[in-house]
RNA sequence: GUGAGCGUAGCUCAGCUGGUGGUAGCACCGGGUUGUGGCCUCGGCGGUCGUGGGUUCAAGUCCCAUCGCUCACCCCA
């Protein structure tokens, strides 16, 4: 019985991982530099919370969760519910009212699998929680654009203000009379939504749908003084940062919890996939799950795999393997019982050593020597036991010296660390 | 949930209107170098042709079913 990795999850084989190393690291890097912490947070969590902050009718919420039914869990789909459940659990406001958070790891939503979407996908994810300033919203935009700017991803960056309770119920109602108004020329799915979720009929790539809606009334026209005022100072920020956008009045973002600012940075290159990243603000969601009143917050995720996807595709520094500093080369039973407490006070001081159990031809390690992209191989046969004496080789200059072997392991690794290194 | 395409060596793939599975490339192992890598050269290892039925003298090839994968719709990261 063979087994296998089932629909929609994928191995990241070592060669690859390389990639995602680098990746994890920029990200790091940048979050440093903009104040973020660290959270870690479970893989798993009560299915009501994300019903309730996602919001139910979402598609996420409906059809592609991961649940257990029959206990109450769910695999977390996204990372914004959990954060927020996590800032309201500890009370992390106590200590400082805005968090600034991100956390990296596997999400898990149960749709079809095609190029750039899995069952298993992984994000990296930030949040500002407890501040409604619009400099936050420009920010943190600016924050995801400088990571991708320096992972040398060109991408583009749609942004839309969806308004809030205030204004929102208003321009819902004008954009419902002017799609009923226009049914006919609806797709099926958009005419039950015109009634269910109107604003997704924005959203909708039917061709029919998409002249439809080019005319509606625009969200942007309908928005309360405050939200107005707001996305004005999210755009002079964003204009004062230098961070290019446009606007995508059209633009709707599938969870419930989003407020005011959206976004999403969008690619052409990923075949159906278009968004590489979104998010937006969410000022009632913490206060929805219980915590304290008037928490607004923001935040946005990243897709890992569509990002690898174009790092692969720009196809540069492949050969990016780890060198190892010696490969250290054996000759014989005794060679190799003699080379180990050398080998591991080698490690001990901080060098990347490479060598083979069981002892094979020379010719076969010097093979194993390059693979590695070993900078030196110590080669310790018989004769050399016998004389005390190793011969150095510099793989790259081909030089080679003798090397003594008087003297303990670790004083042998001492000089020879002194060698690798000078 | 819907539609289309594809399953031949570890990977990438040839294989025509059915007639013995390819000296194919990459990778791996070994020889050429009695203890010296990359390049070259020679050799070797490696397959239930996804699975199960059917048609046929004969099926990798045709038909049916099934499993798997991929892409697309939908939606999103």
């Amino acid at each position: 019985m063979k087994f296998q990795t089932v629909n929609g999850f994928k191995d990241i084989l070592p060669d690859e991982a390389l990639c995602w190393q680098q990746l994890e690291q920029t990200a790091r890097s940048i979050f440093r530099r903009f104040g973020l912490r660290e959270i870690r947070l479970p893989l798993l969590e009560p299915t009501g919370l994300f019903a309730r902050s996602i919001g139910e009718g979402t598609d996420i919420v409906d059809k592609e969760m991961y649940t257990f039914a029959d206990k109450g869990l769910t695999l977390r789909p996204e990372a914004t519910a959990s954060i927020a459940r996590a800032y309201v659990e500890h009370g992390l406001h106590v200590q400082q009212p805005v968090q600034r958070l991100f956390t990296i790891g596997p999400m898990f939503r149960h749709e079809r699998p095609q190029k750039g979407r899995l069952r298993q996908f992984h994000q990296i994810d930030a949040e500002i929680i407890g501040t409604a300033e619009p400099a936050a919203d420009a920010e943190l935009m600016a924050m995801a654009q400088l990571l991708l700017d320096e992972l040398g991803l060109k991408v583009s960056l749609e942004i839309n203000s969806i308004g809030c309770p205030q204004c929102r119920p208003g321009f819902r109602t004008q954009l419902v009379q002017y799609l009923q108004e226009r049914s006919g020329s609806l797709c099926e799915d958009c005419q039950r939504r015109s009634g269910s979720n109107p604003l997704r009929v924005l959203d909708c790539k039917n061709r029919g749908c998409k002249e439809t809606v080019q005319n509606a009334p625009s969200i942007l026209d309908s928005l309360c003084g405050d939200c107005a005022a707001h996305f004005a100072a999210v755009r002079r920020g964003l204009d004062d940062l230098g961070v290019r956008y446009s606007l995508n009045r059209f633009m709707v973002r599938g969870l419930d919890y989003y407020v005011r600012t959206t976004f999403e940075f969008t690619t052409t290159e990923l075949g159906a996939q278009s968004a590489v990243g979104g998010g937006g603000r969410y000022d009632f969601l913490i206060e929805e799950l219980g915590g304290p009143k008037n928490t607004p917050g923001l935040g946005f995720g990243l897709g890992m795999e569509r990002l690898v996807l174009l790092l692969e595709q720009r196809g540069e520094d492949k050969t990016a393997v780890p060198r190892a500093d010696i490969f250290v080369a054996p000759l014989g039973g005794q060679a190799a019982e003699f080379v180990l407490p050398l080998v591991h006070a080698v490690r001990r001081l901080g060098c990347a050593v490479a060598m083979e159990h069981g002892s094979r031809s020379l010719k076969a390690q010097m093979k194993q020597a390059d693979r590695v992209k070993a900078r030196f191989t110590l080669i310790i046969g018989e004769q050399e036991l016998e004389r005390r004496e190793a011969v150095l080789r510099n793989m790259d200059s081909q030089e080679q010296s003798t090397f003594s072997l008087q003297g303990t392991a670790a004083e042998l690794a001492e000089k020879l660390v002194a060698l690798i290194l000078g």
